[in-house]
DNA sequence: ATGTCC
């Protein structure tokens, strides 16, 4: 479509700068300059860029010029003050946690909005807000505090089935888990294979012409995976006593756990909010990734309707997965538990309305129910939050890695990979070597670090797992 | 985590 493939950063590369400007400029060449070729267009931006003086008559960038020169001289004191000194945060496991995290956590402190923070046992760098990191704000929503992937969750479906069933049908299992799952980066599902969801008919995707763009991607994507650390597994819930909530007796149990968030939908509308927030919003350098929006403002607005829209795209994502391998299996529910860590909610901490981001963190409120997974061998855990206020009623959202990808499939062998699988009696299909068990942070002792944060109501053992095919060109 | 446009 782009005959000169000329996108924002050759312009930020000649001379443009970050902001409406740029985006002024690609509308223009989207518009006038499809068939120029590119050095002709390159050259004829650049110097707009420096002289645009000179183009105040041309027909085509007579616009674009006013707008440089406008900018030039407007007043460039709009930059947004940190606080001098960071308020205080908890932080649960210190000793597991790299001090870029806290140092990130320690920046987000500092944020003008900032009523309170935390930091859970599996924290790790990120953009913005760390990973693992919780944060409590004051009428503002920051778009890299919910982070990439919008709604990125948790759902376990715990059946009336014994384990012997399982063991004794594994190849029945594994069939109808490759059926009906679809993972990998950009996938989706064939048109006479789309699922249907009413998620799909929300009015929220005729909010803006932006949003209605991502409706037909949303809709081949439903009921997907994607890539990373995303998976959906079979294995056996162990419930050490009776659960009076969830009516569960004590027991092992079939139960299907499942990990994936908002796909292209969540992560188009989080890269698209996150650059206005930082158009509207321009904070010191080291804070810029956690550019805010007023919640009174449109934008904020409209952020918070896409934002919800992308956490409920993602449930209806795990909902149709669930749905699809428990009527493959025959299966009878006895109970499905369901949390988001990629999100931000409307609630009340130490007696203030606040908008609390959990970017990598498991809501704890008291009796909140969730899960958080170990690895594709270690034991994931059915929890049950205690309402801690210092820690902003939050826990991990799994062991953390302890390994970066690279690392991981450096110093990792294939043989490692497959005996630690053995050892577990654990059936892998796709993967690579960067999600490896050893690639993880021990989740006992994650667990151990949040006590305080939550108790465990069963731990499930995974047996059978499914990740995106290895996408790393490594041997 | 996403997917060929900041």
């Amino acid at each position: 479509m782009h005959m000169n493939r000329i996108n924002g950063n050759d312009l930020l590369t000649i001379g443009f700068n970050q902001g409406k400007i740029l985006g002024l400029a690609l509308e223009v060449l989207e518009k006038n300059y499809q068939d120029t070729d590119r050095e002709t267009v390159l050259t004829i931006m650049k110097n707009v860029a420096e002289k645009p003086e000179l183009y105040l008559d041309h027909e085509i960038l007579e616009d674009l010029a006013t707008k440089i020169i406008e900018d030039a001289n407007a007043p460039k004191d709009d930059t947004i003050s940190l606080n001098e000194t960071a308020m205080p945060f908890n932080i649960y496991g210190q000793e597991h946690i790299d001090e870029g995290a806290v140092r990130q956590m320690d920046t987000a402190m500092r944020l003008p909005v900032t009523v309170a923070g935390a930091l859970m046992p599996d924290a790790h760098q990120g953009y913005g807000l760390p990973i693992g990191g919780v944060l409590a704000a004051k009428n503002a929503v920051i778009p890299y505090g919910v982070g990439v992937d919008i709604g990125c969750r948790m759902a376990l479906s715990v059946f009336d089935i014994p384990e012997s069933h399982f063991v004794n049908n594994a190849d029945i299992y594994k069939r109808e888990l490759i059926d009906h799952t679809r993972f990998g980066a950009g996938h989706g599902f064939v048109r006479h294979q789309r699922a249907e969801h009413a998620v799909l008919e929300r009015n929220e995707f005729n909010m803006t012409q932006f949003i209605k763009t991502l409706q037909d991607k949303a809709w081949s994507q439903l009921g997907t995976s994607g890539g990373g650390n995303h998976f959906v597994e079979w294995g056996i819930i162990e419930f050490a006593e009776r659960d009076e909530v969830l009516n569960i007796p004590a027991g092992r149990y079939v139960a299907l756990l499942s990990h994936s968030g908002s796909r292209g939908l969540g992560a188009t509308i989080a890269g698209h909010y996150t650059r206005l927030a930082k158009d509207i919003c321009k904070l010191p350098k080291e804070a810029s990734n956690l550019a805010y929006l007023d919640m009174n403002s449109s934008e904020g607005q409209e952020y918070w309707l896409a934002m919800n829209l992308a956490g409920d795209y993602a449930s209806a994502c795990h909902e149709i997965i669930h749905n699809k391998l428990t009527k493959a299996i025959g299966g009878q529910l006895l109970a499905r538990v369901e949390n988001h860590h990629n999100f931000a909610w409307k609630e009340t901490w130490n007696g203030e309305d606040v908008i609390v981001h959990r970017k990598g963190a498991t809501p704890a409120g008291k009796g909140v129910m969730g899960i958080i997974p170990g690895s594709m061998t270690a034991p994931g855990f059915l929890v049950r939050g205690k309402g801690l206020e210092d820690a902003i009623n939050s826990a991990s959202h799994g062991a953390g890695r302890q390994m970066s990808r690279t690392q991981a499939i450096k110093s990792i062998s294939h043989q490692e990979m497959d005996a630690i699988l053995k050892a577990n009696g654990v059936t892998l299909i796709g993967a690579g070597r960067d999600e490896a068990p050893m690639a993880y942070k021990d989740i006992n002792m994650v667990m151990d670090a949040q006590k305080k944060l939550v108790d465990v109501v069963a731990k499930f053992s995974p047996k059978m797992v499914r990740m995106a095919d290895d996408g790393s060109k490594e041997d």
